[in-house]
DNA sequence: ATCACCCGGGG
DNA sequence: GTGTACGGGTGAT
């Protein structure tokens, strides 16, 4: 028996476990009312066991943060319901509140010792949560797709649908309603587990409930009634930009998973079942959650394991410091300023897992960091020498020290179990991004566990790390071409013994990353030194590594990804720098090809589209730009943009300032339709600068050099 | 010159 | 149910 899905009913305070056997998938439905507790004021204790929505109340002994010991405290199982209403009204009257905002499912997934995913005999476990083999059974899986019935202008909830795709069946009836109909047989009759889809969140879900409701007709998808949640998707800011979440589409006793989820691309279903057991969360719910959510998962299970409470509306003030304090502990991370140009025998070595591995080995974590029981520790960060306790070892650390074991045995077996190598790549991969984004977490204000404290220290060991490394690859003769982080690049030779001695000497593993025929570094176009994050070079097993530049912007038209990727194929085929030099002109004769093709209006539309995701509505940009004349645009048709949805648009007059002239969306665009020239011309240019400016191109001589070549097609631009 | 707006991670 | 901080590019004002 397995543990397929567990969701909770707020309204019914109950839980529905669905239970797959050989025999098909059951709901077994239990009432549970999560457990709150209050901090401060015992004497309420009668008080709070007779409110409204009060199941019981009692005294308990729980630590109240990190580190500290247990206190007395009141329990209450409450109806989830009246949980933020109880926990305001007592928050007025001066008690501390903990657990308020937890997931009622993971609250009692730890209560039960169970967990997503789990084989159970009867009622009782017979699994291992943190288990590296474990049986998974067969799941019928089937995807889903619903095309609309227009191919021409822009797709609303209005068009009614075409066909709809289900597994191998092609559902394409005469009316509507047939079709909704149709799939609800199939459904029931495929009896899936799972229904992928692809955005299935963002359109097919949504259009088909649309769709459905005009008729009349309950969609039913899941094994039971779906519970959908009222409202449209979120703008959210994350990872320094907007974004737009889509709201979920959850089905009941089945699995609705969108294959493009962040999770689901990362790890694949065996990821996501890997990361669903060990976090706790549901299956459907991980898939659209951030690799920040789960670890967030992870420390608070953690910490409800170990008895600690977790508060509500945490706001723990940074520790006051004076300017100069400041000043040293905002340094960031390392960084050594790339040497412009082209390197021959260069080598990547990176730190694998560094800030999660100092974490774990220098014991960061919220209440180790400047801990009040070791003010006079041993143990200090270097430059900012905050003390660290030297008495208990930190949430953080114990919740990253097995996570990092984990995904390095996965990556042992990717070699080790070459026929499940897939699988194993998958499962460490999703762990990977946990361990990437643990760091982030703590430098965040609202992180449950994070403490800016915690990320200035680990930035502060990242330098000396690298710093290190530099004086040691130094010392055996290295050159040092360009450092940032946990990377560096060095000229010299058997880069293998300096990994070695490094690894030895820091306690990290520190890997070749890559071995490089050659590799360029380029410079910031305003001021010519070199930037951070730009670069392109070919490894010596043929493979390209290409950072910064154009082709690796999501905002790219195709047209200059074609070129630059045209352009890197050729300079791919220079095995040394002397190479390199003489495969320049047949980069120009990429470029010169493009031009033409660009000038003579042979260009697709569809390859001259930027798509870029809007930061704001349309009434609230400031600046008249390409994406607020295609905002308005989109608008004029009767579409609302929310801020963090993509746009796609093709420039047709650059210098317009009527935004209906400047851009075209591409679904308005046809036959007539006359992209901007000059512009686009432009842009390939500035393409080529990106990538041969070392070398002298800049984007006014390669405009000479093309002029040359066909003088008479670029008259007039 | 300064401000506004967008992108970036790995295999 | 949400990493920051910042470097880099382009374009508007």
């Amino acid at each position: 028996m397995f543990l397929l899905d567990i969701r909770y009913d707020p309204e019914k305070s109950k839980i529905t476990k669905w239970i797959k056997t050989d025999k098909g998938c059951q709901p077994v439905h239990e009432v549970y009312y999560p457990k709150i507790y209050v901090g401060g004021k015992p004497e309420l204790l009668p008080q709070i066991a007779s409110l409204p929505g009060v199941k019981d109340a009692c005294f308990d002994e729980k630590s109240t943060w990190l580190g500290r010991s247990p206190e007395k405290v009141i329990s209450a199982k409450v109806e989830s319901i009246s949980i933020y209403d109880i926990a305001s009204m007592l928050e007025a009257k001066g008690c501390s509140l903990y657990n308020i905002d937890l997931d009622p499912v993971r609250q009692y997934l730890i209560e039960y010792n169970l967990f997503p995913a789990a084989i159970l005999k009867g009622d009782i476990l017979d699994d291992s949560q943190y288990a590296l083999d474990y049986e998974v059974p067969e799941l019928v899986s089937m995807e889903l797709s619903v095309i609309p019935g227009r191919y021409k202008g822009i797709i609303t909830m209005e068009d009614p649908i075409g066909r709809i795709a289900f597994g191998d069946c092609v559902i394409e009836e005469s009316s509507e309603a047939e079709m909704i109909n149709n799939l609800n047989v199939e459904v029931a009759h495929a009896d899936p587990d799972l229904i992928l889809t692809d955005r299935g969140d963002s359109f097919d879900l949504p259009y088909l409930h649309h769709r459905a409701a005009l008729h009349d007709i309950d969609l039913s998808l899941g094994r039971e009634k779906d519970i959908l949640h009222e409202g449209g998707g979120k703008s959210y800011f994350s990872y320094g930009r907007i974004l737009y979440k889509p709201k979920g589409y959850l089905l009941a006793g089945r699995l609705h998973l969108d294959r493009s989820s962040f999770t689901f691309r990362e790890g694949g279903l065996l990821g996501l079942i890997d990361l669903s057991r060990i976090t706790g969360i549901p299956l459907q719910e991980l898939s659209r959650l951030s690799p920040g959510s789960a670890v967030t998962a992870l420390q608070v299970n953690q910490a409800l394991r170990d008895g600690v409470l977790v508060p509500w509306k945490r706001n723990l003030a940074e520790y006051w410091k004076t300017a100069e304090e400041l000043l040293i502990a905002d340094r960031g991370a390392l960084v050594i300023e790339p040497k412009v140009g082209l390197h021959e025998n260069a080598f990547e070595v990176d730190f694998a897992s560094l800030f999660p591995n100092i974490m774990v080995n220098h014991n960061i974590s919220p209440e180790t960091v400047l801990c009040t029981c070791c003010p006079d520790s041993q143990k200090r960060v270097p430059f900012t020498h905050y003390n660290i306790c030297q008495q208990h070892i930190g949430l953080i650390p114990r919740v990253l020290k097995p996570l990092i074991e984990r995904r390095m045995t996965y990556k042992k077996r990717i070699m080790s179990e070459p026929e499940r190598a897939e699988e194993y790549e998958m499962k460490q991969n999703v762990l990977k991004w946990l361990l990437v984004t643990s760091f982030g977490y703590m430098g965040f204000n609202k992180a449950r566990f994070g403490r800016i404290e915690c990320h200035e220290s680990i930035t502060a060991y990242g330098r000396e790390i690298l710093l290190r490394t530099i004086e040691l690859a130094d010392g055996m003769g290295f050159e040092i071409l360009h450092g940032i982080v946990d990377s560096l690049w060095v000229k010299g030779r058997n880069p293998e013994k300096l990994c070695e001695i490094v690894t030895k000497d820091i306690g990290i593993p520190l890997e070749l990353k890559g071995e490089f025929r050659w590799i360029v570094f380029l410079p910031n176009k305003s001021n010519g030194v070199g930037a951070l994050n730009r670069y392109y070079g070919v490894m010596i097993n043929g493979k390209l590594k290409v950072r910064g530049i154009e082709t690796r912007r999501s905002d790219t038209p195709t047209l200059i990804r074609n070129l630059q990727e045209a352009m890197l194929g050729k300079l791919a085929e220079a095995k040394n720098a002397s190479e390199f030099y003489m495969k320049i002109p047949e980069v120009l004769e990429v470029l010169r090809e493009y031009t033409r093709k660009v000038l003579d209006n042979e260009c697709a539309l569809s390859d001259l589209i930027f798509k870029t995701h809007v930061s704001r509505g349309c009434d609230e940009y400031r600046q008249f730009n390409n994406q607020m004349a295609a905002v308005k645009q989109l608008k004029v048709e009767g579409i609302e943009t929310l801020a963090g949805q993509t746009i796609h648009y093709i420039i047709t007059d650059h210098k317009s300032r009527n935004y209906q002239k400047r851009v075209i969306i591409p679904e308005l665009a046809d036959e007539s339709t006359q992209y901007d020239r000059a512009k686009y011309y432009e842009y390939l240019l500035r393409a080529t600068e990106s990538m041969l400016l070392p070398f002298g191109y800049t984007e006014e001589r390669l405009d000479g050099i093309m002029r040359g070549r066909m003088q008479r097609s670029l008259c007039g631009y």
